[in-house]
Order: structure tokens, then sequence, then C-alpha cells
DNA sequence: TTGCTTATTGGACGATCGTATAACAAGTGT
DNA sequence: ACACTTGTTATACGATCGTCCAATAAGCAA
């Protein structure tokens, strides 16, 4: 008779994506604390060994899984812009509802990317994908902005504003949920969009 | 010849006091990964033993810290507002000051934060601990916001989008403090309070 | 000075960490 | 059916983790 494989085989861009969201869950469950090279590769199915096979070390795992849930986020806000039309208004409206709505506002995502902000202080790799990251953030919120009447001095400080109320609503839906809802932090952050562009100042 | 004491010895008090301050100080330098007993017993001048004497574990020690420095926070704003008199808004924008101004907005205890922001998911001692600390943030805010004219039905709302623009801001200010300036957040912030109370909506 | 209290040390324990490497086996082409 | 490539496993290594406990010595009282 013959056994069944031990295991299977699979492609390096395979396997490599399969770890990264491997590292993705681990991170949203234990924290960056109890995310290591074994917790890991028992999510993933594989053996401890597989890891370092494929990355250099768990930080850079750890930091191209902060790139891929960075891309995760961005287009799921891409699709709703573009749902949204052409309208100004209702692209910027479009950014913050879908910043409090699924995919984007699930518990697992948002435990992760508190993990991802704990490391960034201590982990090089880490806190260049960050600075990447928000960089990319701030500018294409600034893009939603500028057409909607805010201007030009203003931008910069806008998009710092409502970046750090997004991130500051979803490090407390994050960290003790029963304070308030989701619906309630989009509320919240439509509120200060009408303050931000309808300011003069 | 007598030779010079090995060791010092101080009070239960003051030795838990001492262990609470390493504690910060290295939550602070190498964040919440990097904070072991060793670490702390070594930063503090003692050995690693006398940790696990005068706490139950290092999950304790933490928790401890956490009410620890958000004692210290609240005793710098509480000065802050005793400054500012009796008049309403004065003492919301001495809340708002304070924030963004030594010894609250230090690097050092801004890195605390974001550890202590880290650990809530998985220890649950700390998770109580942070839950009573905003609670009483929230609340106090709420009392700030009520004599300005923010209507009892805005009240919650207000004070968590107060506190969740302040934590974001923190945050960034933070991870990457090369972003923006602390005088900068504080200017963001008090911005966003002259939207919210002057909001009728 | 002598003795007592107890704050403190230092080592040991088992568990888990990240990483490297040799042996193995799955799947493909011949 | 065979050999070959290479994805994968298993093991070993030194370091560090949290916790515990008997031995030690510092400082005060008598």
């Amino acid at each position: 008779m013959s056994t069944a494989p031990a295991f299977t085989r699979a492609g390096p861009d395979a396997r490599r994506l399969s770890l990264i969201a491997a590292c993705a869950r681990v991170l949203a469950r234990a924290g960056a604390g109890g995310t290591s090279v074994r917790a890991i590769a028992l999510e993933a199915g594989v053996s401890a060994g597989l890891v370092s096979h494929y990355f250099a070390g768990i930080d850079a795992l750890v930091a191209e899984t902060y790139a891929h849930v960075g891309a995760q986020v961005s287009a799921a806000i891409d699709v709703a812009l573009a749902r949204a039309g052409a309208e100004p208004r209702a692209r910027l409206d479009a950014y913050v509802t879908a910043s409090f709505a699924p995919p984007v506002a699930s518990a697992e995502l948002l435990a992760t990317w508190v993990a991802f902000w704990s490391l960034v202080r201590s982990r090089p790799a880490i806190a260049r994908q960050h600075d990447k990251q928000y960089a990319q953030f701030r500018a294409r919120l600034e893009a939603l902005l500028a057409p909607c009447g805010v201007p030009p001095a203003r931008l910069r400080h806008a998009a710092i504003a409502i970046t750090a109320l997004v991130d500051g609503l979803w490090l407390e839906l994050c960290l003790s949920p029963r304070t308030f809802s989701a619906a309630e932090a989009s509320a919240i952050a439509h509120a200060a969009l009408d303050a931000v562009i309808s300011t003069g100042r």
C-alpha cells in the first residue's frame, strides 16, 4: 500500500504568501509578543525551519506582512473610492466609511495593525515600512481633501488630523471594543470631516 | 578593614517604586518585546530575583507601571487645569495644551504608552488597567466639555473624538517624530476643540 | 558589640526563543 | 522506472525567557 504524502510541496511565491497570511493571523490572535517563528509555522501548517528558508529573519517576515496588510487596506479603500464616483465630497466620505467597515474594521485586522505599531520603535525594517505606508496614506488623503475646498496651506494639517483621528478610533476600537461601536466611530469621523472642510479659519 | 556594602537595603514601598520607575524606562527604551524581568532588574540596579519578590509576576509589575504612569499624566493635567482658572474654555484649552507639552509629550513617555497599548490584548491585568484609565480620561473630558456648551446628547461622542485624536497624534508623534512636531499636534488638537464646541449640528 | 529581622542575592529549573544545517522525500522530466 | 531537482522536515545549538528557593548580609535594636 502507498501512504499519503507527509507534506505537500508548493511554489516559492505561493508558500511565501501563505506564510505572510499566517503571520498576520498570529499577530492578530497573539499580538507581537506571541508571534514567534514556531507559532507562525504551526499556523501555516509547515515546519519552523521553512520560515528561515524563505525569509532572512522574522523581522523581514513581519515587515513584509505589514506591507501586505497595508496593501489590502489600500485596495479596500481604492474599491470604495471607485464606487463613490467623481464627486469630491462623496469620495472623501467614502474614504472614512470604508475605514470603519469590513474588511478594514475587522477585529482581526485592527489587532494586527496595533501589533505593527508596537514594533516600529525597536525594528528598523518595520519602521521603514511604517513611514512609507503612512506617507502614502496622508498623500492620498490630501488628494481627496484638496478638491473639497481645503486651502493648500491647511492641507497638511488636515490630513494629519484625519489620519490621527482614524488611528485613535481604530486603536480604542481594538483595545476595548465595548466602549463604542464601529458605527459610532464612523459617525465621529464623518463629523470631523464636516468640520475640516467647512472651517474657513 | 571594612569593605563597602555589596548592596543597599530599602523599604518595601521605596523599592517597589524604584522597580516601577525602572520598568517604565525599559518599556520606553526597548518596547514591550525588550522588557524582561532581567532588563528591569538591571535598570533598577538590583538582582532579577527581587522582582519576583515584590510582584506576583511581570504582568503585575507592568500593570502597576501602567497605573503609575497614568497617574503621572493625570497629575500633570490636573496641575494645568488648576493653573487655567475657572473659565470653561480656558480649562479645555489647558487640557489639550498640557497633553502636548512636557512632561506628557516626552518621547520617553509616549513610547512607554505605546508599549502599554501593545500589551492590552494579550494581558488581562493590563486590559483592566487600560479600561479603567480611559474611562477616567473620558469622564474628565466630558466634565470639561459640558460647561463649554456641548449639549449632553453630544458629550459622549465629543469626548471619544478628542481622546482618539490626541491618542492618534501621540502615536504618530512617537512612531515617526519627523513627520510633524508637538507644536503642530497641539495646534491640530486646538482646532478640533473649536470645531467640537462650535458645531450646532 | 551582639543578635535578630528581612531585604537581597545568586543560582538552578524547564520552557521557548531565532537560526543554521544535514537528511529526507515529493514531484517532474526523461 | 529511474534519477534529479528542490521544497521540506527534523534536529541541534546557544541564548534568553519567567519563576522559584535556599543562602547571605545589611541595618536596626538591645
